[in-house]
DNA sequence: GTCTTTTTAACATATTTATGTGATTTTATT
DNA sequence: AATAAAATCACATAAATATGTTAAAAAGAC
């Protein structure tokens, strides 16, 4: 047996939901409620398999229910559920870790397959926010390495100079003296068309070389 | 009808495939190939609605027969195959502009649905991959946004520095005395808790404070 | 064995940066 | 009006950095 715990503001939509899943074999609700307030005692009160949670709510919000329940639980599968598939609420949902985002419009059907999925250790989301969770692998890390052809022991300086190590620390931590130290830097900067150490750090990271 | 082209080294999966979708109403394989080495001209002359694609394969791999693909089609949907949810390549798939990610022990009515979806604009995937997609959301972009309390033009002259502008240069660009700018910094690194430039810079780009 | 690249190092010097100590003016906040 | 925070500027000085020139081992490639 399934056991689920609802927010949802909506009565009419909290109802229907409600009734779909305790029509439902093998499926049952806890409790259904029209905020997040004190959602975290709700939750661990009931101990349910999944959360369905609207985002848009009135007082504490979904996005904000979610992070209260994960400081609490990091184990209940949380679904989270929209009517739009609004770019920002997924991608944060996600980051504060739901379990899956639903549309909605989702038929009832599709619905309960979803939060079997859920429970079984699945991800299960509606096709619309899967295409826009793969535009956002697309957007982010674009792979521009490009490459400077830095020797070994150059990334090696460049990388202490990341880490914020002054000439004569280098020097020290590397078994040089300065002046080599100087050498590399000098390389590095030709190397990276650069002329000062915040320049190099900042490239380092942009680009990164490291 | 949803045309398919197939790439698959083992003959019996590629069998297999070819009578699941040609026996399917509404579908039909174009053709089948058991490496990548020609993808781009093959793609080109077929056309196809979608591409399933093995990732595992003798010769180019599934991973840069996609690249390859991407390279002269934008339009196609790409469905990548495969045994195991291999985190990496799950990553570099997405990443590249693939449309969905499948298992093989997909169902066959399953994998129907899935190539459907993806001609309707979805990104069909198993739950299992979801679920390492997720995994990879709640991972990389830890949105550790300390806030150091920089003023407006605190924020500035930090940004004039990753920029690889010296107290000169920024004086120049704020219309102020280098001794202002001086000052600015001096407060910056307080806040920080650094005392050189580059690690103001690198601690910028670290937590992402512009 | 020669050639090239890398790594090492020294010396010199102009510029930049880091740090300290003040102080005045603006801009918000109460 | 009083207070606090932010922005402005000045002077001084030690330390660090950038740049140039030069050159000798060491390692790898042909």
């Amino acid at each position: 047996m399934i056991s689920v715990v609802i927010y949802e503001d909506n009565p009419q939509f909290r109802e229907g939901l409600t009734m779909l899943i305790n029509g439902s074999d093998g499926f049952s609700v806890l409790a259904t409620y029209k905020n997040c307030n004190n959602v975290a005692e709700e939750v661990k009160k009931w101990s349910p398999d999944v959360v369905l949670m609207d985002i848009n709510m009135p007082g504490t919000d979904g996005l904000e229910g979610l992070k209260k329940i994960r400081a609490v639980d990091a184990e209940v599968k949380v679904l989270m559920l929209t009517v739009f598939d609004d770019n920002k609420n997924v991608f944060e949902a996600l980051r504060n870790g739901a379990n899956g985002y639903l549309l909605k419009k989702t038929p009832p059907a599709k619905l309960l397959e979803y939060i079997q999925d859920a429970t079984l250790g699945g991800a299960p989301m509606t096709s619309s926010i899967a295409t826009q969770v793969l535009k956002m692998f697309q957007v982010i890390p674009q792979t521009k390495n490009q490459d400077y052809c830095l020797s070994e022991r150059e990334t090696q300086v460049l990388q202490l100079l990341v880490d914020g190590f002054s000439y004569k620390m280098i020097a020290a931590e590397l078994f040089i003296a300065i002046d080599t130290v100087r050498s590399h830097i000098k390389k590095i900067y030709e190397k990276l068309h650069v002329n000062s150490k915040s320049e190099a750090v900042a490239k380092a990271f942009k680009d990164r070389l490291l």
